[in-house]
DNA sequence: AATCTTTTAGAGTAAACACTCTAGACATAA
DNA sequence: TTATGTCTAGAGTGTTTACTCTAAAAGATT
């Protein structure tokens, strides 16, 4: 593997780890066994890195939201959205964790951001769309708009609400099983509006991820 | 008004204006006037400073997070409700900006604010539970479980909404315009949950924070 | 006046950190 | 061998910033 991957792999692992803001360049170089030097050889600064793994996580998220065009959706399909998007979300849960700090810091990432967000806002309008189509859901396109953005909202924010509200030290406790929490209210936001016929069905699903009682217990 | 009353309120103007970790202690001395002695003669640190302000900030929301107990509640509570809300959340726009930060910065301030957390939500859980029994909303116990979640994770994530993905440059550009938002995509939360006796007066109420079709078009 | 407490000034410091600079190693091709 | 371009080392630097320390001014009390 060639550095410059070396690099970005174990930036997004000690960015994860600790957050991007206590990660520091020379730290990262140390973790390889490589020169600062040698780092600022590859990338022009840390923003960089960042910019490049900001990069590879959006390649990643637009290539889930995808609604097939050779059929109806299906109630699974919901599920498949949101897993793979949590599990993205998680692989690279640094980002969402200091966004604005890195977008002030970065003009270009910003404005790529910014894009990103319009487009992906409208792959769920889509799905969103989908749904109602395939009978699943009945919604207007106001409610299918408000939607979408409190969909948008709820899964960006959702590592952060755990991580204020819920862990006691600095421990990375955040478990793939506080996770599931995420899924349930992103369900729970569209639960409302299912139809008669799939309610029972998307219960079900929605069920599977529902929070242990103790998860907002006071320990 | 004292010199620790100075602090708090320079503080916070700056902390708002340019965001917590742009503003230090020197600079709050030096925008008061006072040297960074007599700054750290009336606050222990910075986290001190942020502490008290958010002694202030969750006063004031705690203050407005009660329901009546001598009469039903109406359509017009949940209006003022959020419009309360949204203001303290404006004149205290910095915390939220940076609560991880602030959080993992200081053990003392992140066990009182899991404290206010459950609180709220509570709180919350009681409006809307006050709501059903008024007759304006049906929803389970479950739903409101939910639905208070979902508020509170869209309620403080509102204006990090919007600095990620609306404004273009440093500028303040965050208005009580696009405050408004935020009380519609709450208002859409609750909708689908109307009774049908309710849901054209509630609806006129959400339209008024209906935000202008431009506010989500590029630039 | 004298004494004691509270408040203020302001120079200074130690640590952290993104980034630079020079020089040398290594590979490849003429 | 020599020349050339790519990659790496590692010491060092300039800046930022939360916080300290000493001493003196201001205020209160007897």
């Amino acid at each position: 593997m060639s550095t410059k991957d070396r690099i970005l792999d174990a930036s997004l692992q000690l960015f994860n780890e600790q957050g991007e803001r206590k990660v520091t360049t020379n730290h990262i170089a140390a973790h390889l066994g490589i020169s600062p030097g040698n780092l600022y050889y590859h990338f022009k600064n840390k923003q960089g890195i960042i910019f490049a793994l900001f990069e590879r996580y959006e390649a990643r998220v637009l290539n889930i939201l995808q609604v097939p065009t050779d059929r109806a959706l299906q109630p699974l399909d919901k599920l498949n959205y949101l897993q793979g998007v949590f599990n993205g979300l998680w692989d690279y849960r640094f980002m969402h964790r200091d966004m604005e700090h890195l977008l002030l810091a970065d003009a270009e990432l910003h404005a790529r951001y910014r894009d990103f967000f319009r487009l992906c806002l409208q792959r769920v309008e889509a799905i969103f769309t989908g749904l109602e189509k395939a009978g699943i859901i009945a919604a207007s396109e106001e409610d299918i708009a408000g939607l979408a953005l409190n969909t948008w909202i709820v899964v960006t924010s959702w590592f952060s609400f755990l991580r204020c509200n819920l862990l006691n030290d600095e421990a990375d406790a955040i478990s793939p099983e506080l996770l599931q929490g995420g899924i349930y209210q992103v369900f729970a936001l569209e639960r409302p509006y299912l139809t008669a016929e799939y309610q029972d069905v998307m219960n079900e699903l929605q069920r599977r991820y529902m929070p242990r009682p103790a998860w907002l217990a006071s320990r």
